[in-house]
DNA sequence: GGTTTCCCCGAACTTTCGTTCTATTGACGG
DNA sequence: CCGTCAATAGAACGAAAGTTCGGGGAAACC
């Protein structure tokens, strides 16, 4: 089991040496820097090539979030973990479209942050189940969803991959026209007037 | 802490009565049924109304996701955990847009189980860290999104929110003759020929 | 200065989408 | 037996989406 380097990201002094402290003395980690400003860590960052980084959130001036933007793409091979102390909904999704991988909350007792970060490593992304839930739930189809019938979830699938009316037909073996009556069907059942709503309101529009 | 209803569908019976005594000797879960097949479940379930059930996928006859399905809807305030040996992709979302909101592997220590038990009934999605890695992916920007000019990732937004080309047209500022620029440009870049494939290349389809 | 890239616009055109109306069939439940 | 619902289908139509021409201006880069 290699080392895994390490660097910190995290305005408050007492967090930032607390975390490092521990990863010294955790066996298979190391933490070869240490940033108090987003600024710094643009720098530095791109510099040191770690295999991870602890990036809080709430840094004076740039944010961690805007930070993972500008240097994840100098830095395919790292990967983020983003430490905060909100459980908040935008800034999760903000992260994760930012190129994070992972969303610790501060209050995680320090193993554990410890096997996170392997576990980060190691290609996974662990969150806190909560957090989980609230991507999860973007998968799951709206209660509207669930007065579809059976042939017309069939349909609904199809549209989602962006068939045509055409080869949605052939697909399913009836004529177009079918087609169309169901898609009209689908569309009364979920109050939208459009292919794209629908798949928004089924699926959680992003 | 409250007492936790657990129900058990899972057709081996060796593994089946194993987490069934599991939870039965672990302080604040009780095993209130267990079922050898999606058949016997779907008509017990409803009955029981426990608080999270235990669901293996791949069952003779009838699938896990498929009874997920069917009885999710009557069980708002059930939880359901999947349960299976495979780590596969398309069995996950599969099964999360059925209405399930934890996943775990056969494979995970049974004291592991109860725990994960417990944060999905509190509200939490746990599941494997690389389970999680695969649902991070799908809100992070594909590569071919890196190509679009701003004027066009705004447009896409646009798109993507079901917008009509008049309306973004208004939106932006611009003729409707440019907004039909920018998408066909936008189609081009991207290799689609409409909307939909555009919003699944850009957003990962589902 | 020339080239490239992005943004902008008009106009005519084809294709696809979505609506509306009517109608038949089979399955299912009271 | 009768009403309801899901699935099937045709046909005709307007609305929206996409294609393909043409062109112009402004900023950035050699």
């Amino acid at each position: 089991m290699e080392t895994i380097r390490v660097s910190i990201v995290e305005d408050t002094a007492e967090i930032r040496e607390g975390v490092q402290f521990l990863l010294n003395q955790t066996e298979g980690f190391v933490c070869v820097s240490t940033y108090g400003s987003a600024e710094e860590a643009t720098i530095g960052l791109p510099v040191q090539k770690p295999d991870v980084v602890i990036m809080d959130i709430n840094l004076p001036g740039i944010s961690g979030i805007e930070c993972v933007r500008k240097v994840k793409p100098h830095l395919p091979h790292t990967q983020f973990m983003m430490f905060t102390i909100y459980e908040d909904n935008e800034q999760v999704f903000e992260a994760l479209a930012a190129g994070a991988s992972g969303y610790l909350l501060k209050k995680t007792p320090l193993p554990k942050i410890a096997e996170s970060l392997r576990e980060l490593h190691e290609g996974g992304s662990p969150m806190s189940a909560s957090i989980a839930r609230k991507l999860v739930a973007t998968f799951q189809p709206t209660p509207a969803g669930q007065t579809l019938t059976a042939r017309e979830r069939e349909i609904v699938d199809c549209l989602a991959k962006g068939l045509l009316y055409k080869e949605i037909a052939d697909k399913a073996s009836i004529s177009i026209n079918t087609v169309r009556q169901h898609i009209h069907n689908i569309y009364e059942k979920l109050h939208v007037q459009n292919r794209t709503e629908a798949l928004n309101k089924l699926y959680g529009g992003r």
